[in-house]
DNA sequence: GTACGCATGTAATAGGTTACATGATTGA
DNA sequence: TCAATCATGTAACCTATTACATGCGTAC
């Protein structure tokens, strides 16, 4: 049960309602976990009988009530627990890729127009990330920041989460111009 | 339900039987998916049932009798029309990233402990995706590969498994590295 | 004689997705 | 007035993991 985790570690360094929340795995935090607005719901309200988030009702004059969650004492030594335990590899699973690896046996135009959305994709992601970087880092060099600025957990993971939509992107787009230039 | 697809794909230039798509899951086929054992014999026997793939039994020897399976007609229809459908981003999802967002609050060593494994293994399959696209260019340079011979498919998952496990090489090296430098 | 590889599963549980539901406010 | 955003869920279903089971052959 990671879910968990991820969100302990989203709610680290900040007060978020569910809402909130949603946005997050939807962005950033998506660089290492992705999650659904009704897990991540049912996920704070089990974190929160299990005593590892606390929430408090926030209400509002123009939008609905929320509740904004933090981490609790519990919930920090959980997440350590959690990180002496060996971690699994971890795999890609994507649809994409399973039609390329079909790609001799399939209508090429097609291929090519899906591979062509995901680059665009990804770039926009990796644009995004590349702006996260920016303003976590500052007016500082990244050798500074690294060195002696913080938090760089966040930092770190949106980094990776760069270079996998660089690679992702670099590989739409050389996987495309194969295809396009074997139908030739 | 995209495992179904995944099993079809893997299946489409050679036949197999449950335990070979097992060890081919375990390597090549983890760039686009992964299954676990028991999944993947439950998926066959699905797959058989519907008519996306036939198996015929081959008695051995010195061996337990194995079935071997191979796309149909129907499956590969199947898979032509699962390719029209817009694919879903894919994302990752990964307990070592999640430790390292929380890196700030945690402790530091079992972290760094934990990326250089991961890093080790990264490498490894590296190695190993190196020496299949090797393997599968045969005497050819790439270019003259990727324009007349084939099947391409293969390759170019292979290609992408390739650049992820760089990737997650690179950025587990980088960040022990930026975490025990911290520790100083 | 013990561990590992081949070969195939069942059963129980955990985790994730899809569809549906509600209701107010703000901006085009 | 129509769509989008804020805010939170329930219910049904599908997918994936974990634990357990079996039995033979070969290599150390």
């Amino acid at each position: 049960m990671a879910l968990r985790h991820a969100v302990l570690a989203a709610l680290l360094d900040r007060e978020l309602s569910g809402y909130q929340l949603t946005k997050t795995f939807d962005l950033g935090v998506a660089n290492f976990w992705h999650a659904r607005p009704q897990q991540l719901y049912a996920e704070l309200n089990r974190l929160e009988r299990d005593g590892y988030v606390t929430g408090r009702e926030v209400v509002q004059e123009t939008r609905p009530t929320k509740r904004l969650f933090r981490v609790t004492d519990a919930g920090l030594a959980e997440l350590a627990h959690f990180t002496t335990a060996a971690a699994k590899p971890s795999f890609i699973r994507d649809d994409l890729l399973v039609k390329v690896q079909a790609a001799d046996h399939l209508d090429t135009p097609t291929l090519i127009a899906q591979l062509t959305e995901r680059a665009a994709f990804a770039r926009a992601r990796a644009d995004l990330f590349t702006e996260m970087l920016r303003t976590m880092r500052g007016g500082r060099t990244e050798e500074e920041f690294l060195r002696h600025g913080g938090p760089i957990g966040p930092y770190l993971t949106c980094a990776r989460g760069l270079a996998f939509e660089e690679g992702n992107r670099d590989w739409c787009e050389r996987t495309a111009r194969i295809l396009r230039d074997r139908a030739r």
